[in-house]
DNA sequence: GTAGAATTCAAACGAACGTTTGAATGAGTA
DNA sequence: TACTCATTCAAACGTTCGTTTGAATTCTAC
């Protein structure tokens, strides 16, 4: 579509976060030009220097108007679990922290409306992004809320080291985001899903993560006995 | 480290093909200049485009060399594994396919002295790149191996919905590929792992993706009756 | 040792990049 | 109407990009 018509107003700023948003999912960042970006939004070149003072600020601007909101609902059903925990006088179960952290990225990448699904996926690109300028400020904006759901999850698991925990929690972001980015990221599984309702992708995917925090540790770590089956 | 002395010889192909990868690994495809890798390299700025033509040459010489090796692991690894079940006149098992498949990847990755190690690390950051170009020759550099696979996949688990595995398959390329990327792929968990020895990720990230394949899938595809638990 | 092919080299090419400039435009206030 | 301030605009800036050129050099074979 593109509508390059609309003769600016106020909403310049938004409409240039909007078409970077999409440019960047669809090109990458750095392949993505201040141009494609201006003549996307029907602005003029010089808008994106004016308003947000350079591509690397525009850069940080988009990420952060979606990351902050997104961590904010992480961090607020974690809350809510919690609460619901200690007024039964339970511990919290690994499966409500997961759900609390992965299900706000789920709905945000099923939203079509708002640009969250645009947005999902290229938050799950940038993982791997290299560009040290964006890792930095991607690490800064999660540290806070990562540093809550480990503790969440260690405090859930009592019996697990940390350290494979941890481990766990790193091949689950890898492949929730992998997931995200899209189902042909790399046109590897292009036309080979029958079924890639988003709404259907949260179940399975959750059911995934489960089954791989659940699994028994490996031999080098329990002296070949399992002990992590205390997950749910 | 990085020589640029040794005066050429007939080596200047891998040389370039050597310093591209690292760099590629470093700063990304399109970050990368000829410029710095001819520098990196140590040779003149015109022998990219005289050995290899372009600079899209060059990136496609930098997969295929690596891609053909590992995925011929892969299928000989498969080989075996089935003709180890058929002499047995056994059914192959999922976690021996999934074996076949990961295991050369992870040894790759654990090769420091070939530079395997950074091939799969740009690999593992490459399978959500952009650029439609390298997008295309991966995606024909797979397609074979993962048609077998899934095969191999699909005989082994026949009372699952085949939709199912697809997506599970999914899932644990995108949590390999995240694990080999780097534990530092966003610096989200930089300094937070005690243990990095590559060689204990192998056994840590097949326990993790069997328990995703063996775990119950979602309610809504077994009418919540769980049917999946034939894995091994 | 000399012809001829293969390779390396310094220099330059046009194109595209992010950014800056200074004038033109518009709305709000006295 | 005149002034102000924010915004938009066309044009140009200097830099870096991938690539090309043509001469210099090295290697190979007779």
């Amino acid at each position: 579509m593109s509508s390059p018509s609309a003769r600016s107003g106020p909403e310049t700023r938004g409409r240039i976060l909007d078409a970077a948003e999409a440019l960047f999912v669809e090109h990458g960042l750095d392949a993505t030009s201040m141009r494609m970006i201006t003549t996307e939004a029907g602005v003029n070149l010089a808008a994106v220097n004016y308003h947000f003072g350079s591509k690397d600020s525009l850069i940080h601007e988009v990420f952060r108007r979606r990351l902050g909101e997104l961590n904010q609902s992480r961090l607020a059903a974690l809350d809510r679990a919690e609460q619901r925990a200690r007024a039964n006088g339970t511990q919290i179960k690994p499966s409500q922290v997961l759900e609390a952290f992965f299900t706000p990225s789920l709905e945000m990448a099923t939203d079509t409306v708002h640009g969250g699904r645009t947005f999902m996926q290229l938050l799950g690109r940038t993982y791997t992004e290299p560009n040290a300028f964006v890792r930095k400020f991607l690490a800064e904006e999660y540290a806070q809320t990562l540093q809550r759901f480990l503790q969440a999850l260690y405090d859930s698991l009592p019996g697990v080291p940390r350290e494979e925990i941890l481990w766990r929690f790193h091949f689950m972001m890898g492949a929730t985001s992998y997931a995200i980015a899209g189902t042909d990221a790399l046109q590897l599984f292009a036309g080979r899903f029958d079924d890639e309702d988003p709404a259907h992708m949260l179940p399975r995917l959750m059911s995934f993560l489960l089954g791989g925090l659940r699994a028994p540790l490996p031999d080098f770590v329990t002296g070949a006995e399992s002990v992590a089956r205390n997950a749910e």
